[in-house]
DNA sequence: CGGCCTTTTTACATCGATGTACATTCGCTG
DNA sequence: CAGCGAATGTACATCGATGTAAAAAGGCCG
């Protein structure tokens, strides 16, 4: 049999359609007895909305999409199920897409296409530049995460990357160590996360009276294990002598960790290593991992609220937009034993 | 201004609606003129179709739903991340949702709440019982991964886990370990993923004429890194002797491998390790995991095939139903440091 | 150049739910 | 118990795209 419409449920409750849709609705003058005669129609049919009719006529999915690079980085993945939690809390339905850090991908989920569904988007830029949001046609609801590019385009939440890598570089320098290699770091000015941690290192080390040496910084291909790993033996192999590495984010700072044992370097007796994000894989490693952690659940519930505004105000028509929303979400530092050894660890 | 419709563009290009759709649809018989005429005003207005307006006059949505216990698993996300390469191969969007291993979202995933814009789904469920699946009232388009109940309910690709666990453990056995715990096992009759590996470990020592303890199948509440320290250690703390672990899955394994370092064990020399999954952190761990690696692309290329077929078919109405179709997809045991050691490996 | 067949284009109904505007019913007050 | 305002319920149009069926235009033949 096929699939009951509200029209069948009308005509079994002996009401009108729109009445089974007050009910469905909680439209407040609906008696009780109508209300419950619906009710009842509906669970006899096994009713339930048709949400492509619903969508059509309320110019609402009630889908927000969320663009990452990657699913399979744990920091992304961890990102995905705050964001979904709290979309799921505020009855929105989560699209995640990934863009292999492409920068066409980006531009596309920036313009909605294949995110055409949705209300709107949380994008998670590696590759976009500010251009490209100044450029951009799309009129849909849009949050940045990340420090991606420059402010003032789009609501953006982050955590106070310079100050971050500041203080975990200033953690470093506090355990005497002086070269330190600044890995997936980019020693160029401009926006981005990898330029912003980038600064705070420099800032730490010029505060500690200590020279910033560009050549510390060191370029990565892609912020995954494998480029950590390699990383570290290029330096090795480059004749770079270092006392700890600051790597830009957790995945960078496990294949370190493993490319510096297989070197023979102990951590964090010969290398102190410092990573970003706090994925699980990092309290679990051999050594476990000093990192920075994000506030990942309060980067979720303020992404998902300001889109929400975003979508509300979109809704309302005619008033100009509010102006972008930047947001700072917390973080801290978590000692462990890559940065001060097996007996300071707490676990 | 407002976004254009299919309406302004025919006003535009001086035809009819309908016109403009048979453009926008690759309807062969539109003459070159016209055609051209058509894609201009489109490209003049920024037009782009409507997804609502479409979806429900096809009653195709072109999404498919993907429901996973956790995403930041890495198994589950690297097995989202194939899936989603696969379905956009075949113009399907992927809505990822996770379910938390509860029952109840499987079953609400089974029935198509909140899936309920997908054309089908793909289901990795945990907790749900063949029972679910005989009472089950949606008639979404379903597929099963994973050796999750007995089949005949609904098409389903998975590795033949009880094969891999044979094949894990015999591995085992040839290095002339003997206490093998199985980490996450669990020692009932019946379907599922764990099961089947259980079933396969035994099989394996039975084969080797060892006797099968139930004792030596140590239950875990997830499938977790701390569930699987967390194993090691009650196992040690409850006295077991052990020479090796079958993890059931990596997150285990990595869990187990930390656990047995603070606890003064070495791997493999006291105690070798298998996992489960072949993710990338078992690649990098110190020691790295030996481990049975799927073939995820299989499995995910075959699962979104095996969807587009149901979904097809219900399309087509009124024909019964094909017979289930059950698939299986390509492993193999990935032999690293944790079970031969380090001069052994092969990176 | 009329007749017939094919190609191209169109008008209109339709998918399912809900907003609008109006009709009806109900409960009270005087 | 007439009359009035509030509470309920309804008919109909509408959101945007596309399938149906049929009209219009074009091509070819004798």
């Amino acid at each position: 049999m096929a699939r009951p419409r509200i029209k069948d449920v009308a005509r079994r409750a002996g009401v009108s359609e729109k009445t089974v849709s007050n009910v469905i609705n909680d439209y407040a003058h609906v008696s009780e007895r109508t209300r419950r005669v619906v009710r009842e129609a509906i669970e006899e049919l096994g009713y339930r909305v048709n949400l492509a009719g619903r969508h059509l006529r309320r110019g609402r999915t009630g889908i927000v999409a969320l663009v990452v690079p990657e699913l399979d980085i744990p920091y992304f993945a961890e990102l995905a199920n705050g964001i979904i939690a709290h979309a799921e809390r505020k009855d929105l339905t989560v699209l995640v897409h990934r863009t292999r850090a492409d920068r066409e991908h980006e531009l596309a989920a920036l313009d909605g296409f294949r995110s055409d569904f949705a209300d709107g988007v949380i994008l998670s830029p590696l590759a976009l530049t500010g251009d490209d949001l100044r450029e951009r046609r799309g009129t849909l609801p849009l949050v940045l995460l990340g420090e991606t590019v420059e402010p003032g385009f789009a609501d953006h939440v982050a955590i106070d990357n310079v100050l971050a890598a500041r203080e975990a570089t200033a953690h470093l320098l506090g355990l005497g160590r002086r070269r330190i290699l600044a890995v997936g770091g980019r020693d160029r000015p401009g926006p981005g996360t990898a330029e912003a941690r980038t600064l705070g290192y420099r800032r730490a080390l010029e505060g500690a009276g200590l020279a910033y040496d560009p050549a510390a910084v060191w370029p990565v291909a892609e912020f995954r294990m494998p480029h950590g790993a390699a990383a570290v033996a290029e330096a090795l192999a480059a004749g770079h002598r270092f006392d700890a590495l600051l790597c830009l984010n957790d995945q960078l700072a496990l294949g370190a960790l493993r490319a510096l044992h297989e070197h023979g370097l102990r951590v964090p007796e010969d290398v102190a290593v410092v990573g970003f994000d706090d994925v699980e894989a990092g309290r679990y490693s051999v050594p476990t991992l000093t990192t920075v952690a994000p506030d990942t659940d309060a980067v979720a519930s303020v992404a998902v609220e300001l889109l929400l505004h975003r979508i509300a105000e979109a809704g309302d028509g005619g008033e100009p937009p509010a102006p972008p929303d930047e947001r700072v979400a917390p973080h801290r530092l978590v000692v462990r034993e890559s940065t001060t050894g097996a007996e300071r660890s707490v676990r």
